[in-house]
DNA sequence: CTATGATTAAAACGAACGTATGAATTATAG
DNA sequence: CTATAATTCATACGTTCGTTTTAATCATAG
């Protein structure tokens, strides 16, 4: 059995389907884009991954895996040495998102290109990758939320998910979404490289998703609404009021 | 000259094209699936609309060009009554977030559907969109940018376009990817229709924007980093330190 | 009514797509 | 070296894509 030059195959075709997939999709980047420009047989794909479909799923495991197990152990740790007690929001935040934006740094594991793939994957409209995203988080998501209603016990359940989600939103962006700001406003302030970027992205966007975690709880105008949320934690969502804080 | 029964066609066309196009992506949705559901002929789009481009660009321009020209009006309003002083963080985040989600209200434009679209298109990897994009929206992100310079005078501008950037993130996943959530989280709380949960979706949003937005500004290792950060204004970002407020 | 321009309709175009096939090549096992 | 399995290769298949073309139909102006 000759594996020698199939793995080196095999890789190549992952890293280039990893970038091409990244920068115009997956309806935007055909098999011929990506056999060809990693210098391999069109039908390479297919013998070594079966179809499109499977590549971008195998695109997506090789770093998923090793995400996923890492935020598990993150967890794990966290929690074994809080001993029964409750986690501070900010170390739960830090091992979900920040585990993340730290794959930026390892290139080996993908660095950017895949943060922005994953980014840009998470709102595409295909239905198989959806399912497929899904499947791969559903439980280290359901471990981090249990997490979050431990940690912010007179929260209610259904604001900590919205939240978590508008948190996962804005990590996505800011990944993703980069270039499009550069679009968007004209940047006055260059930062130097994109290395630099993602050295400052961090620990900015972590004072964000923080304040928005911990921001005062909404009011809904519906009176039946407020039947979920619990006394003394319904104030505007204009103004401050009561912050929403761990301790 | 005959148009009593092309505008119709027209309307037709794009109202589905917006709807296809909103759960296929662009390069997922075929001019046969559109015409064929508009009950038109194949042909129908390239006549009025010249190419596939050209009908996504009309799909949203249709919208933009209100949402764009209210976001305007709601800012010139805010500024005429504050007669030259700052207006408050949290008026200005409404008059351009809020100013969106007040669409869904109204299917006459767009409704949910257009806010799903433009949700999922800000990612959207093609090159032709977000140039489109970009250039629809300059115009209004600059004048927000500008109030919200002035709101809060204290923070580094560039930390200010940092967080808009995160704040169009959750907004976007808001709007756009409540499918996806609800595959990552079995989402025990369930909310009865969807326009209830649009109602409610907007005051949760707006806190947590106004959250994230007034967090405390974020210290970096990098030591050159803190050049372009004021004094008083580097706190830790994982706890709470002084808080950026407008007053 | 007739002429004219706008719209719709049916059919076909070449190009690109994902995939499959069978032979040629390469590497490993005995 | 020979046999055998793994991999690469060139090529073709059938579909679907966006667009174009030409003719038919429609509405309105004169």
């Amino acid at each position: 059995m000759a594996e020698v030059k199939s793995v080196d195959t095999r890789e190549r075709i992952l890293d280039v389907a990893e970038r091409l997939f990244m920068g115009h999709g997956y309806d935007g980047t055909s098999m011929r884009m990506i056999t060809s420009e990693a210098a391999v047989n069109l039908a390479a794909v297919n013998y070594h991954f079966g179809s499109k479909e499977s590549l971008m799923q195998e695109v997506f495991r090789r770093r998923l895996d090793w995400l996923n197990e890492e935020r598990m152990r993150v967890l794990n740790t966290l929690e074994r040495e809080a001993a029964g007690k409750a986690l501070k929001p900010s170390q739960i935040v830090d091992g979900f998102f920040g585990t993340l934006l730290r794959m930026a740094d390892d290139e080996k594991r993908g660095g950017t290109t895949f943060l922005r793939l994953l980014g840009r994957t998470l709102t595409d409209p295909s239905e198989f990758i959806r399912t497929f995203l899904a499947h791969e988080y559903a439980a280290v998501v359901d471990r981090y939320k249990e997490a979050l209603f431990k940690a912010l016990p007179d929260v209610p359940k259904a604001e900590i998910v919205w939240r978590f989600h508008f948190m996962l939103g804005a990590t996505s962006y800011a990944i993703a979404g980069t270039d499009a700001l550069r679009l968007v406003t004209d940047w006055q302030i260059e930062e130097s490289d994109s290395i630099d970027r993602m050295d400052r992205l961090v620990p900015r966007l972590m004072s964000f998703l923080l304040g928005g975690l911990r921001s005062p709880l909404p009011q809904f105008s519906d009176a039946a609404a407020t039947v979920e949320t619990k006394a003394g934690h319904t104030t505007t969502a204009a103004n401050a009021g009561p912050t929403v804080d761990s301790k």
